[in-house]
DNA sequence: TTGCTCCTCACGTCACGTGAGGTGGC
DNA sequence: TTGCTCCTCACGTCACGTGAGGTGGC
């Protein structure tokens, strides 16, 4: 059983530079339980983080960023793969094969949604940048014309 | 002189619904000076909107929604479009030749700046894309294993 | 011991959302 | 005249920002 897992832990100060984002927007996500960091805290106590949590948080920023979803949406989808998570326990407890194939089953949709959006907001960028590519252009040929005759049309 | 413009004019309640925002976005963009509706306004008369400044609305719904900047920067930005609008005024009075190049000059780069920006996100797009693809491929390939043997490796 | 980063309230802010109460054009 | 959309306050909310005051590990 290879653990190739980075086995070393971060503050959230480091985990907040590495993303450009504040502690306060880390504990945020946790009050809303987005994120969590790794095993029990007492109250006071520092927050650790590993290579899974820090994965978690980017992808809810990227949600968050790229897709601008609302945390509240953001919440949903946690939530829908939270019942993905507990299936994954039963998963360990007794790992029968048609529950495996339940659990993927259910993953696919929700990753095939957000691949969706993605290519949606690819689409909209695209179009975006013709429109300024255009802009451009039409500075390009207005400087063209004054260059070439000063009386030229307006 | 040839007029292209549509002629019609529209009402706050169109325009949102046009844009999917509400009316109160538009009113709050211009209590911030992104925007402006057309003509003088008595107060508590209703505000409309034309073809331009359509447009602009749309630009900034672009920068806010696409590249993410806050209406901070935006109206940053827009006041460095500002000192251009103020000089093509000044180009409308005297269509020197020289301003008129200067005026170029100085939008060329805001717009490139913008496409700068919009080539970024197409690259951060299109990595969290491939991210999502490798989970889907990852998705699949166990399931293939657990369709191939029951007892396959965890 | 001294900084440093962290902690927990808790109030402030940005970008609007959401009524309340009223006016105006087809 | 009756709806409808619009208007102006003005307070609420979401997603954090920003101190205040304090604790804890190298």
């Amino acid at each position: 059983m290879a653990m190739t897992a980075d086995p070393r832990s971060y503050r959230i100060g480091e985990v907040a530079e590495r993303f450009g984002v504040t502690a306060r927007t880390i504990r945020y996500y946790e009050e809303l339980g987005l994120i969590a960091s790794v095993g029990e805290r007492r109250k006071g106590a520092r927050r650790l983080y590993d290579e899974t949590s820090i994965d978690r948080l980017q992808h809810v920023l990227q949600l968050r960023d790229l897709l601008g979803l609302s945390l509240d949406a953001i919440v949903a989808l946690a939530e829908a793969e939270e019942s993905h998570a507990a299936l994954r326990e039963t998963w360990r407890a007794d790992p029968s094969c048609s529950d495996r194939l339940r659990i993927l089953d259910e993953a696919t949709p929700l990753v095939e949604r957000q691949l969706e959006l993605v290519r949606e907001r690819q689409l909209i960028l695209s179009r975006f940048a013709r429109e300024l590519r255009d802009t451009l252009r039409a500075i390009e040929e207005r400087r063209a014309e004054l260059e070439g005759g000063p009386g030229a049309p307006q």
